[in-house]
DNA sequence: GGTTTTTTGAGACTTGCGTCTCAAATCGGG
DNA sequence: CCCGATTTGAGACGCAAGTCTCAAAAAACC
């Protein structure tokens, strides 16, 4: 029976400073610039013949195409911040946190579909007990979103609360977008659309849920937008 | 420049009688049975070799490894049925759909992750310009909960109908089982409570969504479960 | 400027996936 | 049972990804 197991590769810290930053910023560009043209993550074979570097020298920085993946997406998406302002209500931070991300999710559409596909490979070798490299962590989310709920934690049980955390970490990803993209083929802003349409809807069912079980200071404070208003008719 | 593309390799239509049919069937229940066991889909020189056969055959039933996903899927989740009976309203249509549907996403996760995967990376494949074989098609959904929602369209304006199907689409497949799985960790019951709650929550907004637009003749027929009567007061 | 350390390039090697060819085995109809 | 057609096996081949070695080139240090 083959041993299928990958042996060890962890990709090294990216360097800051002397020769190996510059060869390391040299790669690093020239994937950027390949996958803004062809749409998809190059091999690192690709990405050395196209620096003009040996393949031996693009394997030392990137031992594998994960690493090289989990390099572009570092620097698409920067060190992920915590979009969303402080001040504005919980609902009003959910919005303004999707109309920031999603014009970023078809900025950077094939490094996020290619995030996606690693960690869907990955989970499945980690599955078969066969996966040895750190694994990618996509738990970005989570974070991101407890912090845009934050403010309506007061009106909601600790139950309803996770479980809106965890609906609206469905509706926040570049998975949706998939999914309205490949297989209804939809255009990006109606993607957006149907989006920010579920997590309205969950946040009311949410709020909803409260104040069913102590109705009397049920207290919706800010409900902006065009959804209470009448709507288009038949 | 090297050329990427493969070959047009169409896999053959699974034959129905003779040798053909044993020895396709022989692969084909090896494969099934290294993947309930591995939890993985294995290559095709793997099931070769656990089937006794040659590679040279394996390949000729199977060309390419997503060919044998593709028959892997289709054997494991059957012609897809309209599952959701024919006689329940829209809301326990998609409620019946929905607890039909996931214990099948228990059992055949290892497969149905696969066809995710496969899909994923078909789409690359063909952003890129790369795929020559004839993708897996997993629209199935889209018919599927156009049967469940059926019933709510006399209550919805075609817009709405069409937000609250999309939408559904998000909710009801592999896709949120592998995110809530793999980065919250919840266990499988949660993961249906959470969609089933989702689906409430996007059918109640269609219908509220309606009943603004045309609040005289709004008749919620079934609302089963506790989120029906109480609606926020300012 | 010379020495030491680091970085790089060239190429051989391995492994996994898929293709191709041709002869042997097997099937099936008369 | 025989003969032609179909199916199969063995192995060579191609190709991409990744590993490894060793010597040359380049930095860095004194």
């Amino acid at each position: 029976m083959p041993r299928l197991k990958r042996k060890i590769t962890e990709a090294p810290p990216p360097p800051t400073r002397g020769v190996k930053a510059s060869t390391f910023k040299l790669l690093l560009d020239t994937a950027m610039q390949l996958i803004q043209a062809d749409g998809r993550i190059p091999s690192v074979a690709e990405v050395a013949v196209r620096s003009a570097v040996s393949r031996a020298t693009a394997y030392r920085y990137f031992p594998t195409r994960s690493a090289l993946i989990t390099a572009v997406i570092d620097a698409s998406l920067g060190p992920v911040r915590t979009i969303a302002s402080d001040k504005a209500s919980g609902r009003e931070r959910v919005h303004e946190l999707f109309e920031l991300t999603f014009p970023r999710f078809t900025e950077f559409e094939p490094q996020l579909r290619a995030a996606a596909q690693l960690s869907l490979e990955q989970a499945a070798l980690e599955r078969a007990g066969l996966l040895e490299e750190e694994p990618y962590r996509r738990g970005h989310r989570i974070r991101i979103l407890e912090h845009a709920i934050a403010p309506l934690a007061p009106q909601l049980t600790p139950a309803v609360r996770d479980k809106l955390h965890r609906a609206l970490s469905i509706v926040y990803g570049i998975e949706p977008y998939i999914i309205l993209k490949d297989i209804w083929g939809l255009p990006d802003r109606e993607v957006e659309r149907i989006a920010l349409w579920m997590a309205d809807a969950l946040i009311d069912a949410a709020l909803r849920e409260a104040s069913a079980a102590a109705p009397a200071e049920a207290k919706p404070s800010t409900r902006p937008g065009t959804r209470s208003q009448p709507r288009e008719r038949a």
